[in-house]
RNA sequence: GGGCCGGUAGAUCAGGGGUAGAUCGCUACCUUGGCAUGGUAGAGGCCUCGGGUUCAAUUCCCGACCGGUCCA
């Protein structure tokens, strides 16, 4: 890219008072008033505020007031912070900058900003970096960006780079910076679509703030930035971002960033942690400012962490692992201190955990500080932590009001942990034991995390306990990626028939109420009719399709099965499309009971929205909606399961809402006085575009809503939650039915009740208790079946003991046992078979017993229709070659069926159950032949 | 949203197409002055549910339900 382009060198304020050089470590271009070689950035410049604070000492809170009062003097307006997570875009989820707020309808200028100019401070979760967090001295996973922002379009000026920088100085001139010890370095910047030059504002080797002047959108022509092209666009916003938390520590001076952000935080973990003795020693505190301002020079990341060490511990002459030890845990203190605040942040702004979503990065972090808690072997349990943050962050009196909830979070999510936790470390000692003395191999490390949430670190230590080795690969995580290979999905296809049709123009955007149209028919399918206009809806956004039918020229009515898209076009399915062809006028009515079926689910999901944020808290948000005729869904973030109880309360709360028959309030409004009036929770059912968006309000819920609803919450009638329940960690869904659908869903209930009191012959009431002692019982019975089941066995073995026939005739007929006997060496052994009144399960059982007189026994019985067959063999036997498998086989033929099992004991059967004898005969020919053959074999 | 795991006794889990198991806990008895403990016996299972394959399914296949976990 070319640096003349994008050169600010024509700005007057700059080139007035400061001088153009050129760093010599790095090349970059920076402009200062002293005469210094370096850009002032790291790695060419080191800190030089530690110790020696470059502006002048103030608090949190006090600086930022005072950066917001200091704009607000100079004819901006303060706009209130936006919550962290990013409710409006559908691009990120958390908001990462002050600019984040403002994009993308306002950068794009569809919507004018909330105010011009502006100045904010915004608080931000960025987790990038967070494994650094903690070590660099620097990085925090939230922080408070400080803004002012002008949003310029071509027929409306605010300000422009001159304004910004003389801004810029000016402020930190009255924090008390050395003008001298001021260094801007010129950087280009592009994100999120847009491009411009910036200045990175330096001091005491500090990046305190980065100004950018966006002015340039992504283009196929123009210059490259980072590896995309750029041009000039029309409007050119400034965008600053003030690092409050930086300018704290600049203030300070103190080693790192955390000690001077949250100082009480730190003692506190401190104190609890007994830390306290080796940071009174001086040694110990050099060695942890050293550490410091070798870790600003450098970018830090895993692996170059180790590099840092040795840095360090050559400088001040100790060896790298005694740093380590010393430094370690006041580094994961750092990181819990960090953690915990961000986490009040992300949970106060009703981030709820989840396996999805912003609501996984809030569990992702929990985990995190609650495995650093756990490496400092600290029992202070993280909600005490996160009480003692929101204390400290009572500039924020939002977090004060949701802390309760906040807390319960925590709770749940620790114990969730604990016990995957447990559960992992018993599942790795088990499988341990498998490669004692081995390696664990890697693949099994990765399953344990991947699948069951195992820290790799928790897999070794368990595994080398037991005495497995573990070798941990440097890549671990990107060897865990790599078994997540992205499954492409399947494109849409669209046929070409429909490709080429024009766009179906969308009536019922235009006219809502409307329930009849007149409209031409521009293209047929096999099932379906396309019109060059429609009041079908096509379905789509929680809303389902319209049906209806068509009028064709003959008069002739058509039924609309229902309407969909397909790439521009909207189908029209339809029963039979004969009466139609290409041209031809037709009207359409959509169904209007259907219609106002899904407007009074429509109103009775924002009245259960309302009903639930009551009972269950400011947390619940509505993730997704769909409405029906017979029934509705709402699903809404929330950390637990949804108890009986609380269903009940919000269904009678919903219905309450109902019968107090509020008038449903539908207007347009200004976006940003909406936004001001109500708040971001406007955008439950998600963005509208536009400068004037649809307000609906219903008793205390208040939406920004495209959909048509009833008049007044009375006349949704009952309404019913069928059921609840979690569609995904943090989600739950209520099912729900209103008025009509309602009625028929508690008529259905009833038959249900009635049909069963029937069937159990008792009255409805008395049904649980029936159906339970009725279960109770079938269980006795059950009992007491197998109880006597045994004792028929041993009865029979009994008898057969006294009176088994000698066999004469190799016929088995009666039910009485057959026994006959064939010499096999010296020996003369028993064959028993017979056919009782017995299942399969007896079978077995009996055959068992009768080993112990015989050396084979062939049993035989019917039950359920079906004929089983039975054959044990003696082991002794079954090993001279007498297979129980391959002769039950071979008598299962005839009885229609097969069978098999293992060489003592197998079993068979078949539906012929006629033929039982003449197979338990074939069993018992077979098994004399081959013992014959086994005689003469010798 | 996607992937991967799992659902068996009160708890933790093993097993695996062919007679449902272990450990802890529970109950009773024995041992003791009493407890910890030890010994003996026993109770406790719609093997989550519904389909399919099979002579046979807790086990295999498909689907539902419930839970865990990873991926920004």
């Amino acid at each position: 890219m070319s640096n003349e382009q994008l050169s600010l060198g024509a700005l007057e304020y700059l080139s007035s008072n400061f001088q153009l050089r050129t760093c010599s470590s790095c090349g970059s271009r920076f402009w200062a008033r002293d005469e210094q070689n370096t850009c002032g950035d790291a790695p060419c410049a080191p800190y030089t505020f530690i110790g020696a604070p470059v502006l002048k000492k103030r608090e949190l809170n006090d600086l930022r007031e005072f950066y917001l009062s200091f704009f607000e003097r100079r004819g901006h307006v303060r706009v209130s912070p936006y919550p962290v997570i990013a409710r409006w875009r559908e691009d990120v989820l958390l908001v990462n900058a002050s600019i984040y707020d403002f994009q993308p309808l306002v950068t794009s200028g569809k919507v004018p900003p909330p105010a011009n100019p502006l100045t904010i401070s915004q608080p931000c979760v960025r987790l990038k970096d967070i494994d650094v967090v903690g070590k660099s001295g620097r990085h925090l996973t939230n922080f408070e960006m400080m803004a002012h922002h002008a949003f310029n379009y071509p027929d409306c000026h605010i300000y422009w780079s001159n304004e910004t920088v003389q801004y810029c100085d000016c402020l930190l001139h009255e924090l008390g910076a050395d003008p001298a010890a001021i260094t801007y370095k010129e950087t280009p910047w592009a994100g999120g679509g847009n491009a411009g030059l910036s200045l990175e504002v330096l001091v005491g080797g500090l990046e305190l703030a980065t100004l950018v002047f966006m002015d340039m959108e992504r283009s196929k022509t123009g210059i490259t930035i980072k590896g995309e092209r750029y041009e000039q666009m029309n409007n050119s916003i400034v965008d600053t971002g003030y690092g409050l938390e930086r300018m704290v520590w600049a203030a300070n001076g103190m080693p790192t960033i955390y000690d001077a952000v949250m100082p009480n935080i730190v003692n506190y973990l401190i104190e609890c942690t007994g830390l306290e003795h080796s940071l009174e020693d001086p040694h110990y505190s050099h060695i942890l400012a050293q550490n410091a301002r070798f870790a600003g020079m450098v970018d830090l990341n895993a692996s170059n962490l180790l590099d840092l060490r040795k840095r360090v511990a050559r400088s001040i002459g100790i060896d790298v692992d005694e740093l380590v030890r010393i430094v370690e845990p006041i580094e994961t203190l750092y990181t819990i201190a960090d953690h915990s605040r961000c986490l009040v942040f992300m949970l106060g702004d009703g981030i709820v955990p989840s396996n999805v979503k912003a609501g996984y990065l809030a569990r992702l972090v929990i985990r995190k500080v609650l495995r650093s808690l756990q490496s400092l072997s600290s029992a202070i349990p993280l909600e005490k932590i996160i009480v003692k943050q929101i204390e400290g962050l009572n500039a924020f009196p939002k977090y004060t009001e949701r802390a309760d909830t906040v807390i319960d979070i925590i709770r749940n999510e620790t114990e969730k942990y604990s016990s995957t936790i447990d559960k992992g470390r018993r599942r790795v000692s088990s499988l341990a034991q498998r490669y004692r003395g081995q390696s664990f191999p890697t693949a099994e490390v990765i399953k344990m995390y991947d699948s069951y949430g195992v820290p790799p670190e928790l897999v070794k230590d368990v595994a080398t306990e037991i005495g497995a080795r573990v070798e941990l690969p440097d890549d671990f995580y990107s060897l865990v990626a790599a078994t997540h290979e992205r499954v492409q999905e399947a494109e849409e296809v669209i046929p070409e028939a429909v490709q080429s049709l024009p766009v179906t123009r969308r009536l019922f955007y235009d006219e809502p109420e409307q329930v009849t149209f007149e409209a031409h028919i521009v293209g047929l399918l096999e099932d379906g009719i396309i019109l060059d206009k429609t009041l079908f809806y096509p379905g789509g956004g929680g809303q389902p399709e319209d049906t209806g039918y068509v009028t064709a020229q003959s008069g002739e009515k058509v039924r609309v099965r229902l309407a969909r898209l397909q790439g521009h076009a909207i189908i029209h399915e339809v029963e039979d499309v004969a009466p139609f062809s290409v041209g031809d006028q037709v009207t359409g009515n959509i169904d209007v009971k259907r219609r106002q079926s899904l407007a009074r689910h429509h109103t009775a999901t924002h009245v259960l929205l309302a009903s639930i944020r009551d009972e269950l808290g400011g947390h619940i948000w509505q993730e997704g909606a769909q409405k029906g005729v017979k029934s509705s869904r709402l699903d809404v973030s929330h950390y637990k399961k949804v108890t009986d109880e609380e269903r009940k309360i919000i269904e009678l709360r919903a219905n309450e809402l109902i019968m107090d028959d509020i008038a449903v309030e539908q207007k347009w409004m200004d976006r940003n006085e909406a936004e001001q009036t109500y708040g971001f929770s406007l955008y439950q059912g998600g963005v509208p575009p536009g400068e004037i968006i649809r307000i609906v309000k219903v008793g205390s819920d208040v939406q920004a809503c495209a959909g048509t609803h009833m008049t007044s919450t009375g006349k949704v009638g009952p309404l019913r939650i069928i059921k609840t329940e979690r569609i995904q960690d943090g989600v739950e869904r209520f099912e729900f039915a209103a008025g009509v659908a309602a009625v028929l869903y508690d008529q259905q209930r009833d038959a249900i009740l009635s049909e069963s009191s029937h069937v159990l012959r008792v009255p409805a009431e008395q049904l649980p208790f029936t159906a339970d002692r009725f279960f109770q019982e079938w269980k006795q019975r059950g009992k007491e079946n197998e109880e006597l089941k045994k004792k028929l066995t041993e009865a029979r073995l009994q008898a057969t003991k006294k009176s088994s026939a000698e066999a004469k005739d190799d016929e088995v007929k009666s039910s009485k046992p057959l026994v006959k006997e064939i010499k096999l060496g010296s020996e003369h052994i028993k064959i028993l078979s017979w056919i009782i009144d017995a299942d399969i399960k007896e079978l077995l059982h009996t055959s068992q017993g009768l080993l112990k007189e015989n050396a084979v026994a062939i049993l035989g019985g019917v039950s359920s229709g079906q004929a089983h067959i039975v054959i044990t063999v003696r082991s002794d036997i079954a090993k001279e070659g007498v297979d129980a498998a391959l002769i039950v086989k071979e008598a299962s033929k005839i009885l229609g069926g097969s069978g098999g099992g293992r060489l003592e004991r197998a079993q068979g059967g078949g539906p012929f159950a006629d033929k039982i004898s003449e197979a338990v005969h074939k069993a018992l020919r077979l098994v004399s032949d081959r013992l014959e053959e086994i005689e003469q074999r010798g």
